[in-house]
DNA sequence: TTCGTGATAGAG
DNA sequence: TCTATCACGAAG
């Protein structure tokens, strides 16, 4: 499992090294194919800017602690606590099912593989993350994790956040080269 | 492209 | 109390 010392470092490098690891939660499994990195200081994104919420459950928690929260009226967002050489934020935007895709095609309600988990609140649906998760220690439970990369030799690319207004020129969102499970296709 | 949905935070 | 905003997704 990775441990804590992964999320010790920053946010951008936590977020670029989690594509091709394997989220593992309960009977479902999924690759990570796609990330996004906010941090704590200067950027207008994070919720650290405008919540002072935020700001408290980075002080009060471990990194490699599962920081969730409720948007639009309708869905899970699922973050992992960073705290290191910069602190902050990486949200898992999408996963490559890789077990449990029964239970996750009952909760998502739809067939279709490339649609279970092409987004962060797809995800979190086929997975039941909810805010029960919120401040879940993902260092520590061999159910609720993620498994390192089986080799280095994974494609990443990086290219701009989106579905954010402010500070969204940086290029901190992180895919999969060529994945077909990401949730939209990267900028040419 | 549009629209529903509810938590959060800041202003009045 | 009120308003603005939102790290979205599904339907059209």
């Amino acid at each position: 499992m990775v441990g804590r010392r992964f999320f010790q470092r920053d946010p951008i490098t936590c977020a670029r090294e989690l594509i091709g690891s394997e989220l593992i939660w309960n009977w479902c499994g999924g690759l990570v194919v796609e990330t996004e990195a906010y941090l704590a200081e200067n950027d207008e994104a994070c919720h650290t800017f405008s919540r002072p919420s935020a700001r408290s459950f980075v002080a009060r928690n471990k990194p490699g602690a599962a920081y969730v929260y409720f948007s639009y009226g309708a869905h899970w967002m699922f973050n992992v606590l960073v705290k290191g050489q910069a602190d902050g934020f990486v949200l898992i935007r999408a996963l490559e099912p890789t077990r449990g895709l029964t239970l996750m095609r009952k909760r998502r309600g739809v067939d279709d593989e490339r649609r279970l988990c092409s987004g962060p609140g797809k995800l979190t649906q086929a997975f039941d993350i909810t805010n029960r998760d919120h401040e879940l220690d993902l260092c520590s439970d061999p159910q609720h994790c993620f498994m390192p990369r089986s080799n280095n030799d994974v494609d990443v690319v990086a290219d701009e956040r989106i579905g954010i207004s402010r500070s969204a020129h940086h290029p901190w969102r992180f895919t999969l080269r060529g994945s077909k499970f990401v949730s939209r296709a990267v900028k040419l």
